[in-house]
DNA sequence: GCGCTAAAATGAACACCGTTCAGTGAATTA
DNA sequence: TAATTCACTGAACGGTGTTCATTTTAGCGC
């Protein structure tokens, strides 16, 4: 290899490395903004401003708004894969295990209220009609939710007549709480809990053996 | 009385009534463009396009455009709330009853998904923060929600500990239902009907007395 | 019928938004 | 040093909600 080739190669690294550099902190700040002003007051202009850029140049760095809320819901949807593997070994008894996994969705949608908004209730389809490899596997995390499911049901813990429309209802059961407390003003966290607490107790003995 | 004055009483009805026309137009202008463009594609200019008005014209009518966006979703709710009468005075068996008012509810909800979204998902705080003597009342609509359940409980159907609790759990096991129907593009009318089974199922089995 | 007056409606403007693209300027290459 | 490539800009387009001076319209007394 001749030193001009190393010299283009180290040049075209550089740029390549400066490029990441942009585009990481484009999303750096785009997602303190997501977080300051919420899912509408979102704006690229806002985001080009913060960085100290052109609106133009989100574009030389992703397509369009949507892919930079893409990449933001990505990243959300991570964390929410990551909690639910925690929570998912957090016990050996798969009934503790099943409860302590429902109840960590509910604290995650209270404690993450921007980002499940964005991921299940404004975005959905970012996951649902997501062929790209990079992205969060909604399957894998519907893998855990159903696998701990199946545990408890092996166990002879619960019943499970049909298990994808139970874990549909369970699943919107958790869902409603968050999206609630998401949307309404008078049902606070406090109330939302509240809630959790009465509906695993009532899917438990609903779906008493 | 002068034939003056009546010449002018009447002249100031008329005057009114095409007051009132105007306002019932853009509203009935609105509530189409509301049901063919969503909540999001939704704009002012468009209702005066429609109507053959320039955009000033609707501020002469309402105050701005969610005041518009609340009287749709107050005339939304009159609908939701008839429903629930209709549909709580179907049965005399408490426990039959109760399960009507609740599949009465993903019903309406998957079948207006438009005014349900805009109700109940993007805009509460029309109906939770509204003193207005005309707002429909949402105390009034839970009210009937809430009789039907303690009715069931005096009847010896179900068993509710904690009422209010029990009650958000219900509530939110159903608006899970219709909500994620409502936006994510797998979740089918078909497949929201089954779990909307599911959970009727496992609530009055987990409320067993 | 004719001015006068008050109400109704307009349309241009403002500040935003997402998005595009010809043009600029700096860095790399030859 | 000259040429070229590249990142970036900033103005523009069409859209949004909202305001307001201005114009048009309609009713009134005469």
């Amino acid at each position: 290899m001749t030193r001009q080739q190393r010299l283009r190669e180290g040049s075209q690294k550089r740029r390549e490395q400066q490029k990441e550099d942009l585009s990481q902190l484009i999303l750096k700040a785009a997602g303190e903004i997501f977080l300051r002003r919420g899912y509408e007051g979102f704006s690229l202009r806002q985001v080009a401003e913060e960085i100290g850029y052109s609106p133009g140049t989100i574009y030389l760095y992703f397509a369009n708004k949507d892919d930079l809320l893409r990449a933001l819901a990505h990243q959300g949807f991570d964390d929410f894969s990551r909690m639910l593997e925690t929570v998912s070994a957090s016990s050996a008894d798969p009934l503790d295990r099943m409860i302590a996994l429902w109840r960590g969705y509910v604290v995650f949608g209270l404690q993450n209220p921007a980002f499940y908004r964005l991921i299940f209730m404004e975005r959905p389809d970012f996951f649902v009609n997501d062929q790209a490899e990079n992205a969060p596997k909604w399957e894998e995390a519907f893998a855990i939710w159903s696998s701990v499911m199946n545990d408890a049901v092996r166990a002879g813990k619960i019943r499970a007549d049909d298990p994808v429309k139970t874990s549909d209802a369970i699943w919107s059961a958790l869902h409603g709480i968050v999206a609630l407390a998401n949307r309404m003003p008078d049902f606070t966290a406090e109330r939302a809990l509240g809630a959790a607490d009465a509906a695993i107790e009532m899917i438990i003995k609903g779906l008493r053996p």
